[in-house]
DNA sequence: GGCACAGATGAGAATGATTGTCGAAATCAG
DNA sequence: CTGATTTCGACAATCATTCTCATCTGTGCC
């Protein structure tokens, strides 16, 4: 019974939001909008939000939440690795890291605990070589 | 030369806090707050909020970011051993696990980079079965 | 092509969590 | 105890996000 997903129009908004999910960066539902007006869109605000959820719905966007509470987008590139980040406390640089092994083990825990649609967030900090010889800590 | 950090003050409110925190569930700030509310204390919503904060700060408590943008807390036992939660984003219950391999495995990652005074944060979410027999996802 | 209608849009109001403000009350040093 | 500061509590303000509703537009049908 009932229908899965009812596939939502292709309007001239939800193309426009789908063209500006080019770049890889994770922003804020309020940044891509302010994106698109500046690029000459009439799209409103409350569009962006709409069309980013459903996207994310469908799978075509990832949402993740930032520590500020914000909600922040990027497009999903299909069969992409999932990867992290070792993040500078002093200066915010990161560097990409892998944990392929942390993929499998977060299933396997999921499975012990008999929990189901599993997802996980790891965030590595520590202070990079620039600003531990600057004192930074 | 300035001090590090100013101490807080041992208030009353501020022990109420420290007292409520027994339970290890994460909880909202508003959710503390009703409950030692209900438990009699006539503590102000925005001392709740600055207490678990500097609490945060101080290491005290955990703080995470769920979903729904809300920040969560819980106390953070000290001189624990390390360990990371299960958490259910339908109900919040948390399972405590442990990611021994990963302990290594951060050091690891940071040595390659150079990176000192290494911290970790693994947030791993699911439904637990209770919500998933709910229809809570 | 033209028509009807459910779903989509945009502007602005509403909501909900969190933070800021400020006079009053409480803490800690001396 | 007394005074200098910090913290409190009530409430206003802010910020991201969602809702409302009148209007517009894909889409299926003729």
């Amino acid at each position: 019974m009932s229908a899965a997903t009812p596939a939502p129009r292709m309007t001239r908004q939800r193309r426009e939001i789908l063209e500006a999910l080019d770049t890889r960066d994770f922003r804020s539902a309020q940044a891509w909008h302010e994106r698109l007006r500046s690029e000459g869109s009439t799209i409103g605000l409350a569009t962006v939000y709409r069309g980013l959820q459903s996207l994310a719905d469908q799978g075509e966007v990832d949402a993740v939440v930032a520590e500020s509470g914000e909600t922040l987008y990027r497009r999903c590139e299909a069969g992409e690795e999932h990867h992290h980040h070792l993040r500078c406390r002093g200066c915010g640089k990161a560097v990409e890291i892998d944990v392929p092994e942390f993929e499998a083990f977060a299933h396997r825990i999921a499975e012990q605990h008999s929990y189901g649609d599993i997802q996980h967030t790891i965030e590595l900090t520590g202070i990079c070589p620039e600003c531990a010889a600057a004192g930074k800590d």
